[in-house]
DNA sequence: AATAAAAATACAATCGATTGTATTTTTATA
DNA sequence: TATAAAAATACAATCGATTGTATTTTTATT
């Protein structure tokens, strides 16, 4: 009988009216009065309306959406900001798509390209391990879509990103390790044109100054970060001519691979190596001996960094760029690093 | 210089050609000259030009998008899904929205919603916990919107699902852990009026039966399956009058947070009570005893579940509604179910 | 060179909603 | 009741790309 997909023009037809009344009305202008109103409304939901929003954004010039690039949203900390994000979003009326890189840049570029075509509003980011250059973002300048870097960020004038402080999150990592006795602690780095892990690297060699303990370039592992790099980094570890007694890994994933083949050679955690990981993934609770970790706030950040994009986006006049927040991150004390409870 | 948004339009003027050819020649389309298409298209890359796709999909009335709504992303069957969706649309030339309904059903009603709104050519569901009628789907056919269930499905005539057979892996399960010595075996399930747990219970009942052994409905926790779930049944079963020596939990998550539990309370694992969860969530493999489970192949069934979506749109007049896919999922043997080891 | 056929391009309507302006209708006031 | 002011509604252009039809240009043939 009636179309499938009603339009503001059918409901016009039917009710000899305007579809710009009908428009207006559905949008709850003053300019219609409360009795055709409600005659409009009551027609559309009879008809099963619903707002084509391709047509309504085109004419708006404004979709009311935020895109998000993560690596992928399977990581307990993509997935709570993202559901920080989404919390902020569906509260201040925006609707989020969601992509994910992969680690991959190639697919960065993609998904930017995707978001720029579907006309977003504004694009939350935490770039892939591959991403050096900042070309793809400067696209989104040009366009003037403004956008929020989130945990992995890169490092490009004038522009806001929401981050922890990798820094001192490093630092205190690699101190507590210290101060439970390791002496010889290695560190477990992502790719390090990445600032996240460049900065938990300074942090780790700041606490090594601080107490006086030797630094050797040696001792750094860069990888991915992924489960076969801990396994591989442990195979190295233990080949070293002298003994590491410390592990302080810049994600969980690593860490905790590395803790089991440690585990599956026989080593004893924490007594003859602690760990301290990353992220506090949820794995890192469960896992025996639990992992000590650096917790990221995922949810948190997620929240501040779409509250952070939004206002930039509603007030794209004023001058919101290049704003820096910083979100508290804590070591949470588990078992894995009760290295020497000789105190 | 340049305006930051630049229209076929904007490219026609400066080449002085007509904007149905400058869109012709961006489509690649043979009734465009091989010498202007080059103009055209160097032109075009010169300034940065993007195609509006809320334009482009306006007019053309099919967006190459697909829905997909999952209870949370967070859940490794549910990203893993995802992954496997993203894979084949990515393949064939489409865009994924995510949608997560948080397990509730006025958010899935928004999901949808939104969904239409933005005109996706498809939607892939997996329902809420909450989600007991179907008439939020119903509005999806009567905009001839095909949709395919994934997972948790409802039990809707005519229409498609990607499932596992939830009846089988709940009576290898059950069976696994009568032949592993089991005399009293308690089942934790979901909402009974989902269907996955209703057959997984019937499952669970069937090898009761074909073992001749008794069944009681005390030992059935229905709960939503959480982390305090696994908690609050395991606090039920130690009052129990008798001994209970197996638990054959409908999820993984609430299996692990028993089995903590359990521990907690000086039961052994798998000597006193044996488990058996579901889904084999990442964690499972890692947790001490490591968790025997039932895996879903969570990337396959995205993948297949996509395939089916795709063709259904593709072949809109085809009656391709009603189809059921069965995807193979496998007992993966672990430690906690090793129970009695007497043969 | 004339002309038909074919190729290339231009014209114009369209997708569905929004919004500034114009017109009609209602209300208020003298 | 006439008329100005205000309120309600209609008209028409617009967002940017697509696509059927019409027109112009090119090529081929005699």
């Amino acid at each position: 009988m009636s179309p499938d997909k009603i339009t503001i023009h059918d409901i016009a037809r039917i009710l000899n009216v305007d579809s710009s009344t009908v428009s207006r009305a559905l949008n709850d202008s003053p300019r219609v009065t409360e009795k055709t109103k409600n005659r409009i409304i009551a027609k559309a939901h009879e008809l099963g309306y619903q707002r084509n929003d391709l047509a309504s954004n085109l004419r708006k010039n404004k979709t009311n959406t935020l895109g998000v690039i993560v690596p992928r949203i399977s990581r307990h900390f993509f997935s709570s900001a993202i559901a920080g994000i989404e919390e902020t979003s569906y509260n201040l009326g925006y609707n989020v798509i969601i992509c994910q890189s992969l680690e991959q840049l190639e697919r960065e570029h993609n998904n930017i390209n995707t978001l720029v075509a579907n006309r977003v509003d504004g694009v939350l980011v935490s770039i892939s391990m591959e991403t050096k250059n900042y070309e793809h973002f400067e696209g989104l300048r040009k366009r003037k879509i403004p956008f929020v870097f989130f945990d992995r960020h890169l490092d490009i004038p004038d522009t806001s990103s929401v981050l922890i402080d990798d820094f001192q999150a490093g630092f205190d990592a690699t101190e507590h390790l210290i101060i439970k006795g390791c002496e010889k602690i290695a560190h477990f780095s992502g790719p390090m044109h990445l600032e996240i892990y460049k900065n938990r690297c300074e942090g780790y060699k700041a606490a090594l100054l601080k107490h006086d303990m030797e630094f050797s370039e040696e001792l750094i592992f860069s990888s991915r970060l992924m489960e076969q790099d801990g396994v591989d980094n442990v195979n190295k570890i233990i080949e070293l001519p002298y003994k590491v007694d410390g592990i302080f890994s810049a994600n969980d994933v690593a860490a905790i691979s590395a803790l089991q083949q440690l585990k599956r050679n026989g080593y004893k955690i924490p007594e003859d190596i602690a760990i301290v990981g990353f992220s506090n993934e949820g794995i890192s609770a469960v896992i025996e001996p639990s992992l000590t970790t650096i917790n990221q706030p995922g949810f948190d950040i997620g929240k501040r960094a779409a509250e952070l994009l939004i206002s930039q986006i509603t007030n794209s006049n004023k001058n919101f760029i290049n704003e820096k927040i910083v979100i508290q991150a804590s070591l949470v004390e588990r078992d894995s690093s009760q290295h020497n409870m000789a105190f």
